[in-house]
DNA sequence: AACGTTTTTGCGGGAACCCGCACTTGTTCA
DNA sequence: TGAACAAGTGCGGGTTCCCGCAAAAACGTT
């Protein structure tokens, strides 16, 4: 077995690397890449057909990764190992998961004997292993009364960037009132009706729009990481469409 | 030489310990906590007069628990040791380093030897030892031109916790246009200025009051961190004047 | 004491935003 | 096929926000 293992902090490297020396048995070769770049290099400079990646990486983000590798390769088998439970990971991964493949997700804080586990079951009985706490997000985001559809977190994508309501219309093809609409149903899923802001002497406390944004940083619905990506995705919008 | 050591990460723990034990010639007692409030309450416990903190814990911010050793004890000597140089953080700690205490602050991405001068350094010698990229950040916040004054730090803390400008004036006991002429001068220090926002057919692309926390974030001048702990000042605030 | 800087304040207008109501579209499911 | 639901559209008004102009306070410096 041919295993690629990524990951940005030195002893956490280290670590995998043990793990996996005295966990699978029948390793051959096995590479270590120090960030998302180096390990897409690597990843098409061999033949691979396990990777760990650590999500949360200067430059790329293990997501990026996953996807750039998946679509080159879709059947490669990718154990995700990570510090948070963000639902924005989590989210970037269940978009990019090609059909049947296999996949693992655990964190960082479990004990060395779940990783053991979860390399086996992912790069050897070829399973799932996703860690509860990791399920427990999936599930929620997943449910259409807590979680955000698609054109909702679109709209919490582009209002975290900054958009007007304009820019995001025209960026996602719709009417003015169509954008605006989003927003609205965003900010009732983040718990915003006009009825449950505070009110002082005052006026109202919040402001929907912003405080939109605080709401989803903290429920980690949103990470600067994330943010950093989409930064990327909106130039390459404006690029095309600014002119 | 007694020391207590806290941090969450179990490999980054067992490194410092290694560190600690064979670079600390004269360490007669050494503790080691897994979060914030574990740390106080081993402070407390017994007597130190060094600490290593890592900030970014569960719960309590190693900024947090710093803020809380030094009104106890100011000499206390201090090693941060953190994963990012996020200005919130540093500006976090410039604000609560008692008069003449020592301490330090060095990125964990830095080789091991880094971290043992600095050990030697800040609890043997009794000197500051500053990583050059952190003095770097500490300058530019310092710096009247570049960084934010503390007025129009005040505005993006309130502006990111999600409160309108009525609020925010409340708050922070200024007239309504007061609070406004902060977010004014803040959008400039950010690079808001009108003229800057790129201009496509749909109009402006960009909002400022929700851009200035995209870029506050996207600098690291204030991270999910420091929101949450502001969160809870906030919250402090509006218990004593909501009713 | 006179100066520059920073911060605050008032006024006012134009733009952006928030949202209720009503209607159309498209999808899903019994 | 028809009901239920999600998503988008147009209209309209009330609010909030953004910011230029101008002038008063607060601060440290020389």
């Amino acid at each position: 077995m041919r295993l690629l293992i990524a990951e940005d902090d030195k002893l956490h490297r280290a670590f995998l690397e043990k793990v996996a020396l005295n966990t699978l048995s029948d390793l051959s070769f096995l590479k270590i890449a120090e960030d998302g770049e180096e390990a897409i290099k690597e990843f098409d400079a061999a033949e691979y057909e396990s990777v760990v990646l650590d999500l949360q990486m200067p430059r790329l983000t293990g997501v990026e990764v996953a996807k750039n590798i998946w679509a080159k390769k879709p059947c490669t088998k990718i154990l995700f190992w990570s510090n948070y439970t963000d639902e924005a990971y989590i989210r970037g991964i269940t978009k990019i998961v090609p059909g049947a493949s296999v996949y693992g997700y655990i964190l960082k804080s479990a004990p060395a004997e779940q990783l053991k586990l979860a390399m086996q079951g992912v790069f050897v009985a070829e399973q799932c292993v996703i860690d509860r706490e990791v399920r427990r997000v999936q599930q929620r985001a997943g449910d259409r009364l807590s979680g955000l559809s698609e054109p909702e977190y679109e709209a919490l994508v582009d209002l975290c960037l900054g958009l007007t309501d304009k820019a995001m219309a025209a960026r996602r093809n719709v009417s003015l009132r169509g954008a605006q609409s989003r927003l609205q149903h965003l900010y009732q899923k983040l718990g915003l009706d006009k009825g449950d802001i505070p009110v002082g002497q005052w006026g109202p406390t919040y402001n929907s729009r912003t405080r939109a944004i605080c709401l989803a940083l903290s429920q980690g619905i949103l990470n600067a990481d994330a943010l950093r990506k989409e930064e990327e995705n909106l130039r390459v919008w404006t690029g095309r469409h600014l002119k």
